[in-house]
DNA sequence: ATTGGCCGTAACACAATCGTAACATTTACG
DNA sequence: CGTAAATGTTACGATTGTGTTACGGCCAAT
């Protein structure tokens, strides 16, 4: 019934037409960020991996880019003259203009607290400093990839996994997938925001719901069942562990 | 294989009030693109998954065609020459012919501010560019599933089973079913939404009616009485017990 | 009034699922 | 290397949801 011979001609979809936005052809991402030598690495590499970019050396006006610019995606540092990260990162979530784009934290080592607020306050993902070119620009990608507020959507897709809401079914591949209430539970809301870090408490309050009172490790072993089920016949593992963060739906 | 763009052989869609169900026993997909490729592409992957296909370049054509053959659903690409994809969108729905007909977006990365104002404009779904053929089937058969009520048949079928909703009568295979009142509404509730999952309290809504007060667990009772009466002469169980949430009606 | 079919409910049986602790492994870092 | 902390993995008792049965009430036809 599935013709597998035409999947690898989707890929050409989407360079088929040119993206409608005034931006330009590139993506643009704000560079949020006062330490000159950083700003350069971030520049370099992202132009060279052709992007476009846009620098802002403080809070305010990151806030002031973001709303004039409406980049694709953010690059924010967590220490900032004027503004901290963590309030830059509440106010763009607060307007409709921005309140889509993908946040990428740029924190250093040892500020674990920070991380977990800061994915708490909206963002999507972090770099611990210091990162390679190569884990940037994939966080990167990963970042654009995902899709638009599939929350609402019936059939959500990630990958080669499907869930029908309608009918309650989960394939993978040609496979489907047989999940418990909370295993599904838990992969739909990762589906519902692909991509998307959460911490296992953020996972007990959405997917447990903020009455139970469950110990975090809970999580671990749900995410171990899911995982099991989701790879029994396939190999490569789409949970991905952000350790001392939390887990998020990747790919590998 | 490339296929010519072809349109529809058949010569016996009639004016006539009773629009769908006599077109003919496939349903009959309007894909609305210009690019060649992709329609290729739609094309056959559609066509391979049983359903008839007819193919419009713009969108004076996609209107026209609509109007002329009433598709079951309608594949819409959002930038197309002469007519943007929100213009026919808007423009089909203006017709009582199509007001029905279930739309789904094609759009490119990118576009996704558009895909809000399609939904607001009446599409029903939409599907971003690239796409796998596996997607692209499920979101089809999700809008028909919708779309189509199978409600206003007077026969209706699921897998082996047959309910004629005029004479009362049940079959499955050979054998036939002798079901009490409340069993046959149950059933035909699920054959109305066959593969969909109800929970207790929506069965209780719309088998039992808004104003009667009655337990949820009485539906493990009636579809237990289901089970037994049609599982009689077979062994399959076509009703799908999803825990925690509901039941389906479903090929095991 | 009596019968028989149908229905709703409660009670019990059973199996799936869950949460936790304990142990194993990996990772980070000196 | 070696240690500590975090995560992976496993096993098991407890809990919960569903399957199943039985029973009393209702109603229509006899």
């Amino acid at each position: 019934m599935m013709m597998p011979a035409t999947t690898r001609h989707d890929a050409d979809f989407g360079q088929a037409k040119p993206p409608k936005s005034l931006k330009g052809d590139k993506p643009l991402i704000l560079i949020v960020e006062d330490e000159d030598a950083i700003v350069t690495l971030l520049d370099y590499n992202l132009r060279s991996a052709g992007y476009d970019t846009a620098i802002a050396r403080d809070g305010e006006e990151a806030v002031d880019l973001a709303l004039t610019l409406e980049p694709n995606a953010i690059l924010l540092d967590w220490m900032l003259p004027l503004r901290s990260g963590l309030e830059v990162c509440r106010h763009l979530r607060r307007f409709p203009e921005t309140n889509e784009v993908p946040i990428i934290m740029l924190t250093a080592r040892g500020e674990e607290q920070d991380k977990l607020r800061g994915l708490d306050m909206g963002a999507d993902d972090y770099l611990t400093k210091p990162f390679s070119p190569q884990e940037l620009l994939a966080r990167l990608r990963a970042v654009l990839r995902r899709a638009q507020p599939a929350r609402l959507k019936e059939i959500l897709v990630f990958a080669d996994i499907q869930m029908d809401q309608g009918s309650h079914k989960v394939t993978r591949g040609e496979a489907s997938i047989v999940l418990a209430p909370t295993e599904f539970r838990l992969l739909r809301h990762f589906m519902q925001y692909p991509g998307r870090v959460f911490s296992r408490e953020q996972l007990l309050d959405s997917v447990w719901g903020r009455e139970k009172d469950v110990e975090p490790r809970t999580v671990d072993v749900h995410i171990r069942r899911l995982r099991k089920a989701l790879n029994a016949h396939s190999e490569s593992d789409v949970i991905r562990t952000i350790r001392e963060v939390g887990y998020a739906l990747d790919l590998p």
